[in-house]
DNA sequence: CCGCATACCTAGCGACTCTATGCATCGTGT
DNA sequence: ACACGATGCATAGAGTCGCTAGGTATGCGG
């Protein structure tokens, strides 16, 4: 899969993940991989820097726990978050059958 | 609609009006207007670069001609263009099934 | 005790879209 | 006659975002 097909989705696959409880960058990678049936297969310096992003735009937060003696961020969902995804999810649809649409061809 | 949303996946929209027949830039940028229902309404400076890229790559040939005395560059689909939409093809289902089910969530 | 999985962080690069601008022609309205 | 919008191509510069590649550190299995 061509890394660039992501571009500007990603912030939407994160906030959907966190909607489903709280979650730390390393379980993020996981779940995509998972969800994705091995399509996401994203690495370290793709994911922390969205999870950057997402808090510094205040749709999510994140507490520094410690697991085990290791340190973990765990991000959770904000309420502005929710309503980004709300609109991601709107955007996705209308862009998505945009381009299948297109992608189909011949509609005359 | 967010504009990132689309990175990536231009070509392939591109590739796939060609296949359908010749189309100069203007009319390309007329065609994913009309057929995304005004979803998808590029600048100039998005699409041509976008053209030259893809002639570039070997994807599509240009030929310039002439309407009413205005010149026009006409763009047509190589067959390298044609096994790249192909490829296109594919990586959209995936990406897009992904994406659609990971939005969805809760799949346990 | 060596390597792998777990776990976080970050600087710099590369690719792609957009903004803004310039140039030129044609048709329409006044 | 003239202005203005639509048509049509071209390109420099900026901004965004994912990736590469490196660093740090712990726990566990062989």
């Amino acid at each position: 899969m061509r890394s660039e097909l992501l571009k500007g989705h990603l912030d939407s696959l994160v906030l959907a993940l966190l909607e489903e409880g709280p979650l730390h960058g390393y379980g993020i990678i996981e779940q995509l991989r998972r969800r994705s049936d091995e399509i996401f297969d994203l690495p370290e310096g793709t994911v922390y820097p969205a999870l950057y992003r997402l808090e510094r735009a205040g749709s999510v937060t994140s507490t520094s726990t410690s697991v085990g003696g290791r340190p973990r961020r765990v991000y959770r969902l904000a309420r502005p978050g929710r309503t980004a995804l709300d609109a991601s999810r709107r955007d996705w649809l209308q862009f998505s059958s945009a381009v299948t649409k297109i992608l189909r061809g011949s509609p005359a």
